[in-house]
DNA sequence: ATTTGTTTTGGGAGCGGTTTCATAAATACT
DNA sequence: AGTATTTATGAAACCGCTCCCAAAACAAAT
């Protein structure tokens, strides 16, 4: 029933069983065969007391902790979440349970949460995009088992779940140019981040591909949050110069764009399309519903979750790859 | 530097600085004076070796885990993400770390998150919502310190934060009888939550107070998510009850709201006008953007891990109240 | 029946800290 | 100066569990 608070160990159920600890140890376990009446004696016990073994000490005795601590950078936008709630799923089920430390995309404090982690003797890491340079994660990798989400780390690409993102905007872009736009503009992420770089050149090379030009006024750089897109629509129309689309580096900025034309009284997608990255769950109840490119945000939480502990228990893993999906709502049509 | 793994103890330390590993702890704690040269003595080797305390050793001996459990229910609504990571921050800069568990809304399974929290010895709990009976909490609440979020326990409420969710529906439901609007439509949220009832009775009193007929087909129930909002529409229209204004009970059945109305061609805020609760990031872009009420997620998560935390410290703690906001933007307006 | 080989089982030494207790040193008091 | 107090410090017990090691129990083989 109700959990009780810290009592009864694996001494009282020994000795109501009448074995020896090492005996409770070894059935609770399985490490070794135990007679089959001592065996049922022993659950008999601790089914009576209720017994939950105390997991600090387990871990102290055994030099593992059953965590798995997880990198955030800030919780904030929908899409990390999503990935979160896949990372949960993915424990849910193992022995582990995920501890969090938050780094905030600041490079500082995310030495200072990876050191409350590693000082909790966490078995493992889920690191998630951060500021940390590579070659530090490479190196960190060397000392705990890790699974980095949303990033591709160099030399350690076979422990990086995330989704190609030159692939993703080559094929927004590619749709736009087959729907007859010539002048699309790309607003994209904070450029520090590769997501941001990857999507750039996935835009600029399905514009070269199609033989357009690559007109510089036509790229803006954002944040990736939503009041850029009002800044970037402002800026363009600022610059006068002519476009009929709009692929923006996520959901939340094609959020802002959509406003911002609005409030200028463009139409969309009749007058300009608009098409976004990522695909969060009320992208398909905006108005229009945004056309984008999907992002398996639950997926690749998981995977990385489910990963991490197959390296744990030292079994084979393998990270599937994850190929972003065009999904075709109607914030974008036909031009002229 | 980098966190080197596993290795230097307390002991290696006071090899080091010439003591007894007592006098290391005592200094590390500042449980007992030292003297002032064997003290930077050890700090001396503390840093030298880069020593990292271990804090399942420390929890063992001390009885205690500086770890706070945290019950989530399948974090998926940018609301609940929003708190949790009020709860991040207000844990960072105290001692704990937080470990997660979730319960996905599923009484079962909430029970087995519980266990799994309480095995791992963690010092205090903070809940979120869930379908855990109110008496089973508060018997909980004898076990172990614990806050409670987002949902008001009856003799528990000096360690509920939440905010007063009638008076929030009242405020919206006033808002638009002052504009004018008479047959007004509210879209509840899952009725077997305290929050969509209590936001109902809000929606109830101040139609009542302002000597509006209640007419049931007005009220509607949903689930919180946007498609129930663009079903809810398609009912309302189906029963042709005339109605000017819908007052949604989250803001992502606004979206489903604002969705289907678009879909029959029905202006808003002309011929409708919507409002929604929560005030998510995304309602002040959406077209036009959302008028709504906001409750103050983060800070609700942050004030929850304050709390605990002053709790765990035996240090007097009060937990703020906090009154909604009604959001004035551009999906309401006077009627006629 | 004795020896050899296999399981089972219990005892006990850690794991890395904290904390009680007793001792040694330092300070106070008569 | 001698005794009573008050610190500062180290030794060792303990937190609850795992796991190595050797003893015990049982089987098989000579």
């Amino acid at each position: 029933m109700a959990a009780t608070r810290q009592n009864i160990t694996i001494k009282d159920i020994a000795h109501r069983a009448n074995v020896s600890k090492s005996t409770v140890s070894r059935v609770l376990n399985g490490t070794t065969a135990v007679a089959e009446d001592k065996k049922t004696a022993v659950l008999q016990a601790v089914a009576d007391l209720n017994y939950q073994p105390n997991v600090m000490a387990r871990g102290l005795a055994a030099g593992q902790s059953l965590t798995v601590g997880v990198l955030t950078q800030n919780i904030t936008s929908p899409y990390n979440d999503a990935v979160l709630l896949g990372v949960l799923q993915g424990l849910r089920g193992s022995d582990y349970s995920p501890i969090f430390a938050d780094g905030s995309w600041i490079l500082e404090q995310e030495q200072q949460a990876i050191q409350t982690l590693v000082a909790r003797q966490v078995d493992g890491l889920i690191v998630f995009g951060g500021e940390t340079p590579d070659e530090t994660i490479c190196e960190l990798a060397h000392q705990v088992p890790l699974v980095v989400a949303g990033r591709n780390i160099a030399g350690l690409s076979n422990q990086c779940v995330y989704v190609n993102n030159f692939a993703g905007a080559y094929k927004a872009t590619q749709y736009l140019i087959e729907l007859g736009h010539k002048r699309i503009v790309h607003l994209t992420g904070k450029m520090s981040h590769v997501d941001a770089q990857e999507r750039l050149r996935g835009y600029q090379q399905a514009m070269m591909d199609y033989g357009l030009e690559l007109d510089e006024a036509l790229v803006i750089e954002g944040n990736f949050q939503e009041q850029s897109g009002v800044l970037a629509v402002e800026t363009l129309l600022l610059r006068g110069r002519p476009f009929t689309a709009i692929f923006a580096g996520s959901d939340q900025m094609a959020y802002g764009v959509r406003l911002a034309l609005y409030r200028r009284g463009i139409r969309v997608p009749a007058e300009v399309s608009i098409i976004g990255f990522d695909d969060l769950g009320s992208s398909a109840y905006t108005t229009p519903p945004l056309t984008t490119v999907r992002q398996p945000a639950v997926a690749i939480g998981q995977a990385a979750a489910e990963a991490l502990v197959a390296m744990l228990k030292a079994m084979p893993y393998s990270i599937p790859v994850f190929h972003p999906e065009l999904i075709v709502r109607e914030s974008a049509m036909r031009y002229p």
